[in-house]
DNA sequence: GCGCTTCCATACCGATCAATATAGAAGCGG
DNA sequence: CCGCTTCTATATTGATCGGTATGGAAGCGC
């Protein structure tokens, strides 16, 4: 009944890319959050006037969503990647320079979307804090069973909990987005990452 | 020149306490941030009118400042508290169980004022969070300081390197004050501290 | 008790917020 | 080419933002 989406193409066609547009609106959400990003900003970094915008994406908490979306679809990919290491210690390297190397790129935002918006906000944002935390809970399940399969295989040594690993290898990938977009040089998380990783427990 | 700070008394004296006042508004900014928090909460936790905040606290960001002053002293003082324990494993511990008991305190707002403030944020809470973390650089250098000593006792292996370990530590700070301001309850967070002290290298 | 100073309360300021009404421009099917 | 639909552009909506002007109430020194 709403938003038909793309049906055969009746009237006027769209002279903007939505995927670009969306794009864009990623990058603004992620360098000035949720509450931080202005219709004003938004609508100038896509391109696109503001009536255009509700038409095509409703209002700004359902341009957010779909700008998550869009994030996470990207970083879920590495994450699943990484779980596909032959053991513990490999699914934490990868995971930890992954997320270097997406929270420090050069080209867009530093930090982390989802660590932006975990944090407290106004309440207009407070729909949005709650569906990235829950959101969060399903990278943390997963990884969560591949360290639970790495207790079976001997990764760990005797005695250790893979939930109190997962938990601890999650505070420093958060740590890590809030240095980075604090500004933290790039050669530090680098260093952060080793020491991390000379320090994790088991193979 | 301006704001004589309190003179011989002329006058009507004012009504409320500055430092009850303040104390409730360090609250409103811990639990909803700079930009989240508005003068209409502030004003009604403080239990102040509009014009009284202005005439006692100067504007919004000199209230925040005064917040921050109030709330780094006390966290400035467990943190030098911590750096007196004979080890650095003793300081690792000593701060992690601190930050703990801050960051989940039943009474005041979970997370850290600090951590809230040094991610991304609109154009009007720039200036703040440049200043919140500048001021964590003190912090960093006293705990520099402390784990240069501690590597002089010997109190690391050999060929550790403090400065990364100052970098490790303050990353799982932040990284707790996440999870503490995302809901994750006191005992998922004692595991972490357990964890990581598990794992903290020397003694 | 008087006068001066300072505080409190209400109402208001311009600016900006997210969201929309209105109207004209552009492309499709017929 | 016509009529219908859907787009874009401008201007505007009501609400809220941080910050203040105005006026009356309250306490001090004298």
């Amino acid at each position: 009944m709403e938003a038909q989406e793309a049906t055969i193409s009746r009237g006027r066609p769209r002279e903007f890319c939505v995927d670009a547009a969306l794009s864009a609106a990623l990058g603004v959400f992620w360098s000035k959050g949720y509450e931080g990003a202005s219709l004003s900003e938004l609508t100038e970094a896509m391109g696109v006037t503001r009536p255009s915008l509700y038409a095509a994406f409703g209002n700004k908490e359902a341009l957010f969503r779909k700008a998550l979306d869009l994030y996470e679809r990207e970083k879920l990919t590495f994450m699943v990647a990484a779980l596909e290491a032959p053991t513990a210690r490999g699914v934490a390297e990868r995971i930890l320079t992954n997320a270097l190397s997406m929270q420090t790129s050069a080209s867009g935002p530093r930090g982390c979307l989802s660590v932006i918006h975990s944090v407290a906000c106004g309440a207009e944002a407070e729909s949005i804090k709650a569906e990235v935390v829950a959101r969060r809970a399903s990278s943390e399940a997963a990884l969560r069973r591949r360290f639970d399969q790495a207790k079976v295989d001997g990764d760990f040594e005797e005695g250790a909990d893979p939930a109190a690993l997962v938990r601890y290898l999650m505070t420093i990938l958060q740590g890590m987005a809030v240095q980075a977009g604090s500004g933290v040089p790039r050669e530090s998380l680098e260093q952060l990452v080793a020491t991390t990783l000379s320090l994790w427990p088991g193979r």
